[in-house]
DNA sequence: CTGAAAGCGCTTACAG
DNA sequence: CTGAAAGCGCTTACAG
């Protein structure tokens, strides 16, 4: 048995037409049970699987989902920011259970990414992931929009980037974290994380965090912001700059990811000063590793499973035509030990 | 501009056929440089991207790989070993890169994975990843081979198991491991993982240990071994199973994965047990995370990216009709601090 | 309930 | 160098 079985050999052997055997195999009630039982019979002793390319071919679609998963190229190389790996985890097992094959890409802003962006093509909608910036991507993702492809974006309702948002509410993740600290600390307080509009995600945050602040100025709280993108070295060199220039240390480090975080404590570790012991840090994504930095983050979970599935979920509802619109998934305070308060982990 | 164009569009606007615009697009000798460079430009106008399914269809290949992602169903259903997510990501850069799609999809041992395994059919070659056993998959695997999709897998060659392997020197790498240990420590060893047919990966990495304690055997070194499959549960019970059974607990412990190291670390340290100071412990992966534990884990590193260009290449090869055969790559040592030897992290 | 036929958008012998 | 035509394996009106 060396060539794959098509729906004409199925037709010669179970001596019916080729046309039958195709609505038979899916499940068409125009057909006869009793034919339908011996098409799918024979289909399962030949091992048979409808063929997806001619499929899509004739139904004119693709039964297809592309991932386009946004990396800042100043981020490390090897490392891509494992709260997006979970995220690719969640999508995949979504896309699957829905029988849409997901096509995975990498985008990076630095590479020849035209080529790569081509996948997007073969899929019936998009999903565009990563904290970036997708302005320089508009024009084509504008173009993909009127050619009839869905796009759905994680990350915060921005009304100029393309497609339906879905997101966790980042303001009040935000907002939540900063109380939390501030309820332990009082003093200078330090943002870490790009808050412009190309972070739209980390800026919700940043504003969040400000509120925050503001509402508890019964105390007067200080604060200074560094830019960072989402990466490690992005976080060592804002700490960095903290330790540099900031004197006195700030008594409590927010920082807009995990990711940062991390190269945040690294920092500090590096020149002595103790965490929680001489200032508080709290991250933001909850990414496996947050529980095991020394001292454990605090930081903000984003449910994956959860979000992967309100992905794809609405993409498929736009596909179908349905109206879908914006949401915000809620966020939810893990507390550890960076801020030195109790904690049960 | 609704629906996509098609070649029949360009060979319009261009004055050819559409055999001439096919022909144009895929760089064919055959047409004139001029009338190609007028039919790229139209099409770069037009957004033009080649349909897949039909193209796919008429040359019966479809340019695409299946990525079939292994896990064992007793794992922690939330969270995927970080070391095949790791490969995940060098995997799909591999293919990009190479003009394939990367069909990416999780199997589960006891979900119907039936279903999923479809996506096999789609595919001109299949990846297998996962510290799994693959005989309960053998009769589909032999089947899609006698179809003639081709199958590469990453792990320690096994005859009766499908497909060519790639894999790092899971041996040498466990005798390295127990060397470094040795170096340092005296007394019993125990090894913590399957070492049965099953999971060829771990039983290598067990015998590499062997061999290390045995030549070793001026001082004797006693060992136990207990199972344990790739997850931090699995670690957590085996350290308990240790503490309970083993007194005095040995003074060594080698894990056949760091996920494995990561559960082992947290048990022990909730009973008190002191690392390094009391028994070291090293894992295998240089999984991120292990550089972030407490004490930071020594353990053993599989080049990933190197791993997915590797198997992506060869895969592409056997696809092309190549000859290709198991092959090893080098496993190295990476010392941190969880045997209590001097380290540079 | 079933079959004959058209056609999805390409690639590629074949003929010039 | 170019064009007309066949055909990849399906799905689905259309006719019975």
């Amino acid at each position: 048995m060396k060539n794959k079985a098509t729906s004409f050999d199925i037709a010669h052997m179970a001596g019916v037409s080729q046309s039958t055997v195709s609505r038979a195999l899916n499940d068409s009630p125009l057909v006869n049970i009793e034919t339908r039982r011996k098409v799918q019979e024979i289909a399962r002793q030949l091992n048979y699987k409808v063929d997806k390319n001619a499929s899509n071919l004739r139904r004119q679609r693709s039964s297809t989902i592309a991932l386009l998963l946004f990396e800042d190229p100043t981020s490390d190389d090897s490392m891509i920011n494992p709260f997006f790996l979970s995220m690719l985890g969640s999508i995949t097992k979504a896309s699957a259970s829905r029988g849409y094959d997901l096509l995975v890409s990498f985008q990076n802003l630095d590479s020849d990414w035209h080529a790569e962006f081509e996948d997007s093509h073969k899929a019936d909608g998009i999903i565009l992931l990563g904290y970036g910036d997708y302005r320089s991507y508009e024009g084509k993702l504008t173009q993909l929009q009127e050619q009839g492809t869905h796009i759905m974006r994680w990350g915060a309702p921005v009304a100029e980037y393309p497609g339906i948002s879905i997101g966790c509410d980042n303001f009040q993740g935000g907002k939540d974290v900063t109380e939390h600290v501030l309820s332990l600390r009082q003093g200078n307080f330090a943002f870490i994380g790009d808050v412009g509009d190309k972070a739209p995600e980390f800026q919700a945050r940043y504003e969040g965090y400000l509120q925050a602040l503001e509402q508890h100025s019964g105390t007067s709280v200080a604060s200074v912001q560094i830019d960072a993108i989402s990466a490690e070295s992005a976080g060592i060199d804002a700490a960095q700059q903290l330790l540099e220039r900031h004197t006195p240390l700030p008594d409590a480090i927010v920082c807009a990811a995990d990711i940062i975080a991390v190269g945040v404590l690294k920092t500090l570790k590096a020149a002595g000063v103790q965490v929680p012991a001489d200032v508080a840090v709290v991250g933001f994504d909850n990414i496996q590793l947050s529980a095991f930095t020394t001292p454990s983050l605090t930081t903000v979970q984003q449910n994956t499973i959860q979000a992967g599935e309100a992905l794809v979920e609405n993409l498929l509802r736009a596909i179908e035509g349905e109206q879908t619109t914006d949401y915000l998934m809620p966020a939810t305070l893990i507390v550890r030990q960076s801020c030195g308060c109790e904690s049960n982990e």
